[in-house]
DNA sequence: TGTAACTTAATGACACGACATCGATTACGA
DNA sequence: TCGTAATCGATGTCGTGTCATTAAGTTACA
């Protein structure tokens, strides 16, 4: 196996099995993985647009989100007012308890982390995040990371 | 943004781009990623049961890929048949169409590695694969990797 | 002004990916 | 031997993730 197929597979099982983890923890908030996404982003960026959401999501590249949003709109989670400005756009917020939940799937996520450093330490962490960095912005639309770095605002990370 | 922020991000971003990547090399041959997987995986290993698939591939963790052989045996790609001795398996092998397209996408898949591989020269890849290897290792399932590149068999890789 | 080009959000279609459950079959232990 | 447990594959359900298209709204420009 050379070095490029192993990690794309590396990535994929990682990603994978990362992400069946997080949605277990998720799931006594009733949230799933992008959903999460969502919430967080709207908490560090509102108000935004749908297609100003997506370029900010690392999940749902590319397309717009319209359907994410749907569900976080039915559970009322989010709130979805037209724009009066420009009648394309929408303006999206989070409700009061879309906020809680955002500050819930924080602490969820701090544990996440956690454990990854635990099980990273002691390993070359930063040139491996060089190494992935490159990959993702060879990509036109991983740079949604570089946005998300670039131009947050409100709470500290 | 911590490391393990960072990584997961990372992680997810590069997965998700190289999927969209991948999937439109394979567009051509009317195969999504996972089923390009399931193919490889049968040349290499195959006669398998449904289950024992399972366990190789890497998309389709945890459960059993019962959907996904479905479409390749619509499609004329995978036998499927009893096993006489175990009337609850299944014994799956590739047709002779679905060996000529394992062929062809280990052909687009050479292309992508090799894209892969110009991005990352020069960069400590050895480091980042240990690094991503405990990861996956972490993960119960995430050895189906390890299981690949243990019992191969067949055609050179 | 009028119209063509563009942008935005929504939606249809299809294939996953994950969880749960089910029926059939086999293994195993009292 | 008999009955319970375990295994296997299939299937129902839900939420994405991606591509394509569409309708409404806005902008640019002749």
């Amino acid at each position: 196996m050379t070095p490029a197929e192993e990690l794309r597979y590396l990535i994929l099982a990682i990603q994978r099995e990362g992400n069946r983890l997080y949605a277990a923890d998720l799931r006594p908030l009733d949230l799933t993985p992008s959903q999460a996404e969502t919430l967080r982003v709207l908490a560090d960026h509102q108000p935004l647009s749908v297609s100003g959401l997506g370029e900010l999501l690392v999940c749902e590249t590319g397309d717009n989100p319209s359907r994410l949003v749907d569900r976080l709109v039915r559970t009322g989670l989010i709130n979805r007012e037209p724009d009066p400005t420009d009648r394309r756009h929408v303006t999206l917020t989070l409700t009061p308890a879309g906020s809680e939940l955002a500050r819930r799937v924080a602490t969820v996520e701090e544990r996440l982390h956690h454990t990854i450093e635990t099980l990273i330490t002691g390993q070359p962490v930063e040139p491996t995040l060089a190494l992935l960095r490159t990959l993702a912005n060879a990509f036109p639309a991983g740079q949604a990371l570089a946005r998300r770095r670039e131009h947050r605002k409100g709470r500290p990370s």
